[in-house]
RNA sequence: GGGCGUUUAGCUCAGUUGGUUCAGAGCAUCUGCUUUACACGCAGAGGGUCGGCGGUUCGAACCCGUCAACGCCCACCA
């Protein structure tokens, strides 16, 4: 069959996708093989692929294809999460769109909508994942809100309430005013801004004169219920039990005193503002203040303000500032740099907020998970993340799990009529332990009302290891048994806190046992100047898109070319295209085997016999740094140690070395040896790029209906079994024939035109000249004692080779070489001199050292001396 | 404010317990080449005082100290 010279990658990927899947290659099932499980990060069931998942993605596939390649039961199990958040906004702003409000649909109207959105977007992305080559097991494709994983999380909540370690509370929580919902510790993004310091002046009771107090945030004034101070502060001491009257409002607080209040800080004088503070919350609770909200949950201001009730509070921040101008109770405004939360999902302005929420305490959950990383039973690439993992678990907060939202899971309590209230995973069984609970047996399900909050959508991810096995429902099943714990999770460093430190205790809790062995976390994708890929910035190029450009295998190596484990990837579309010009190079050299005619009683010749040998020994040295490679994960280098296999050694050396003369036959079995080169150097490329590599390895032989690459093994390999002495000779021969290629391209000498080639002054041939000769186009190689005074010389160790010339020899120039080579190793064999003359140097050392600066200046000696000598012949001339 | 990390060729990175000629790779650059597998190619070449300073050592890109730049994480100075 005729091969088109450039590779067409869209040609052949939509094939072999749909044939893996025909024949079920991706599908696993429990049996006697060592497991090798990955279960993916779900994306956004609404999403997009980006760059980002397109790099997570691509190492979970190398991963995966190369475990099921080393013979292992891969399993890689795909599903989409419900994104709470998120998706709710999502729903929120199509529905606005229609004309349609949140607060004008009841919870089940609303969740019928959220349904249908995700009917119609879900599984987008799982679909793109495919143009890629995700060899995922499709069949088990898994949603974080679908039967089976809702349930393990509400049997997990109900599990972790009646050991006591959720609870139900009022606490200051971070309130997002745009969508309206608590949100933990972790969805919090602080950012710099230049605001400003307003200093307010709060006159004191029945006294002349104020207390000034500093803040950034003058609209909380109504909130106001005390002003605090320094105990140990000389300049406020005159405030020391006195009252102040707050601006405007008009409102007589007390001055209370706590060494919390930092001197230095702007007038020393704080207002405390126990509802909307972190902070003077503390202060509150310490000293009993009453706690005023003065907003509304969409962040406008109360009736409790009792003043611009309605308006915005950043409306009321510019009016208020206008009035206390006004009223002549402002001091002075400075500029000010400082630090404000914002909802990592929604962006804005988070205000801390008293509400009553439901927690998970952290304290038990921090311990289990913390000596599992530190001591390496779960391996993090690379180990620096180890520091930050051991920082968040030892300054853990309780884990707000509540969010004030509809799309998720609801959470399983029931609030009862006389108060209080039960947690159970369905009304009856809710009706039965409130019977219980209050002694009142005429309850009904309708007396009982549910909870409205909805969890975290982290609450069902930390499970994800467990719950894809059916693990929390049914524990001890065949699935969890074989395949928990997972191998390997990769994932970004970002979500370390939110989703893998979770994973790990959940994992210990509910399995006793480690949820993966290794996470591998990648960079972020940023474009070439640095800049973090954004839809904002318009830098993130389509990976849909790319992949139509340069194909899947030529995206996947160029994402994998630059992405070491950790470390932020520049991309740059040129990756890819080194990426396509790889595949391009590899379809070629399959091209140029496959072109051959083979007749079957031509004798091998001998340079073929030693190329075989030689590259042999290279496929298995390889091979062993390949693996070597990955067993550190670092994917890249054993990315780059593949294509230079493939490209210098085998396309480069080992073809043009077997290579028969134009339109001859070549034997039989270099041929049949080659092909097996080549099907292995598939083999090895296969989990990089999956597409092409099928396709040609179909191509070397007749295959079965059904057989693929994709569940070949790779060679085992025994490091015994190379012959080093053979690689080392072959790199002598490389470097011989370097020489050669010099001297023709200075010369200009074709390679048409055959040469001859002496060695001065050995007695033996170098091994395989009949490989040098082939190469080179040499008609001879001969020993000689003295020097042709018209050849050209370089040397290759302690040996000087010469390349006869004739009347092409330029022997000015060739003189003038030789003595800046003779200069350099008169400088160099100085500093080996001066080393071993160095007492210090000969008595410290080790012998062995000592021993090789020895050969060194013999050697570079017995080099000088060879030079001079040719250097001399040639001025005879 | 605390903690961690990075700094090696134009770019992205290797460099294992300090010792084969103070340095490697890929890409990029430059020079040749219509050599019938591939110009998405072939053959070559140039390019680095290993962030600065100081120290330990016979010997430092590697160990120690210090400074600088950049990055990340954490943190309740209004």
């Amino acid at each position: 069959m005729e091969l088109a010279s450039k590779y067409n990658p869209s040609d052949v990927e939509a094939k072999w996708y749909q044939y893996w899947l025909d024949n079920k290659l991706f599908s696993s099932k429990p049996d006697s093989r060592e497991p090798y499980t990955v279960v993916i990060p779900p994306p956004n069931v609404t999403g997009v692929l980006h760059m980002g998942h397109m790099l997570n993605n691509t190492i979970q596939d190398i991963l995966v294809r190369r475990a099921r390649m080393k013979g292992k039961n891969a399993c890689w199990v795909p599903g989409t999460d419900h994104a709470s958040i998120a998706t709710e906004a999502k729903v929120v702003n199509r529905l606005a769109t229609q004309g349609i409000k949140k607060s004008d649909l009841t919870r089940d109207e609303f969740l019928k909508h959220a349904w249908e959105w995700t009917d119609e977007h879900g599984g987008i992305i799982l679909k793109q994942l495919r143009k890629l080559g995700a060899s995922c097991d499709w069949d088990r494709t898994a949603f974080t809100m679908d039967e089976v994983r809702s349930k393990s999380v509400n049997k997990t909540f109900i599990d972790l309430y009646n050991k006591g370690l959720i609870y139900r509370g009022v606490r200051m929580v971070n309130w997002d005013p745009k969508a309206l919902t608590a949100l933990s510790d972790e969805e919090v993004v602080f950012k710099e801004e230049h605001s400003q310091l307003f200093y307010l002046r709060y006159k004191i009771e029945n006294e002349d004169g104020y207390a000034i107090v500093a803040t950034t945030r003058p609209e909380t004034i109504m909130g106001d219920t005390a002003m605090c101070i320094n105990p140990n502060d000389p300049k406020n001491a005159h405030l020391k039990g006195k009252k102040v009257i707050v601006p405007l409002v008009g409102r007589v607080i007390p001055v209370i005193e706590d060494d919390y209040v930092d001197i230095e800080f702007g007038t020393g004088c704080l207002k405390v503002t126990p509802a909307h503070d972190v902070n003077d919350y503390m202060l509150g609770e310490k000293y009993n203040l009453p706690s005023i909200d003065i907003f509304n949950d969409n962040g406008t201001l109360s009736e409790a303000a009792g003043m611009y009730v309605g308006m915005d509070r950043f409306e009321v921040r510019k009016q208020i500032v206008k009035d206390l101008e006004a009223a002549g109770l402002m001091e002075k405004i400075e500029a000010y740099t400082n630090k404000v939360g914002f909802s990592e999902r929604t962006d804005v302005a988070i205000e801390p907020k008293l509400s009553m929420q439901w927690f998970l305490k952290m304290e038990h959950l921090a311990k289990i998970a913390l000596d599992p990383v530190m001591d390496d039973t779960i391996q993090f690439h690379p180990a620096k993340y180890k520091n930050t993992y051991r920082h968040w678990l030892e300054n853990i907060k309780d884990w707000c799990v509540s969010r004030q939202l509809w799309w998720g899971h609801r959470i399983p309590a029931y609030l009862l009529p006389q108060g209080g209230f039960v947690v159970a995973e369905t009304a009856e069984e809710a009706l039965q332990l409130a019977k219980e609970k209050t002694g009142d047996t005429t309850l009904t399900i309708a007396d009982l009302r549910q909870d409205e909050d909805c969890m975290d959508t982290w609450f069902s991810s930390w499970l994800w290891p467990i719950s894809l096995f059916d693990g929390i429902n049914n524990p001890d099943n065949e699935e969890i048994n074989y395949y928990y714990p997972t191998s390997d999770l990769v994932t970004g460093p970002d979500i370390i806190f939110f989703w893998v430190a979770r994973m790990i205790m959940a994992g210990y809790e509910y399995k006793g046992e480690m949820p993966f062995k290794n996470v591998y976390f990648t960079g972020i994708v940023r474009d070439k100047q640095g800049r973090k890929m954004s839809k904002s910035l318009g830098n993130s190029p389509d990976p849909i898109e790319l992949i139509e450009q340069y194909g899947a295998d030529g995206v996947r190596m160029g994402m994998m070319l630059a992405a070491p484990a950790g470390n932020d990837i520049l991309f740059d579309v040129a990756l890819c295209e080194q990426g396509r010009n790889f595949n391009n190079k590899i379809w070629n050299a399959y091209r140029l085997v496959q072109g051959w005619e083979v007749d079957q009683i031509l004798a091998q010749p001998t340079s073929s016999k030693i190329a075989i040998e030689w590259f042999t020994a290279t496929l298995h040295k390889t091979s062993l740094e390949i693996d070597e490679q990955f067993s550190q994960y670092r994917i890249s280098e054993a990315l780059m140690i593949a294509y230079k296999l493939f490209w210098d050694e085998f396309s480069s050396w080992y073809l043009e070395l077997i290579k028969p003369a134009y339109e001859k036959p070549i034997d039989a079995v270099t041929y049949q040896a080659t092909i097996a080169f080549f099907e292995e150097l598939m083999k090895i490329l296969h989990p990089f790029m999956p597409f092409i590599t099928e396709e040609l390895w179909q191509h070397t032989q007749e295959r079965k209906e059904g057989e693929s690459l994709m569940t070949q093994l790779v060679s085992v390999v025994d490091s015994t079994q190379i012959d080093q002495t053979l690689l080392q000779n072959f790199e002598t021969v490389k470097q011989i024939v370097s020489g050669v290629r010099a001297v023709r391209l200075q010369k200009n000498i074709a390679q048409k035109e055959s040469l001859t080639l002496k060695l001065i002054g050995k007695n033996e041939l170098p091994s395989f000249d009949c490989v040098i000769s082939k190469i080179c186009n040499l008609s001879s190689i001969a020993s000689v004692e003295n020097k042709d005074e018209t050849a050209a010389s370089f040397m290759v160790g302690t040996t000087e080779y010469a390349v006869p010339l004739g009347d092409l020899i330029d022997v000015d120039a060739e003189i003038k070489k030789l003595e800046e080579e003779v200069n350099y190793l008169k400088g160099f064999l100085l500093s080996v001199k001066k080393k071993l003359s160095n007492e210090r140097f000969v008595n410290n050392a080790p012998a062995a050292v000592v021993a090789m600066e020895q050969q060194k200046q013999a050697d570079a000696e017995s080099k000088i001396t060879s030079l001079q000598e040719t250097i001399a012949s040639l001025n005879k001339a």
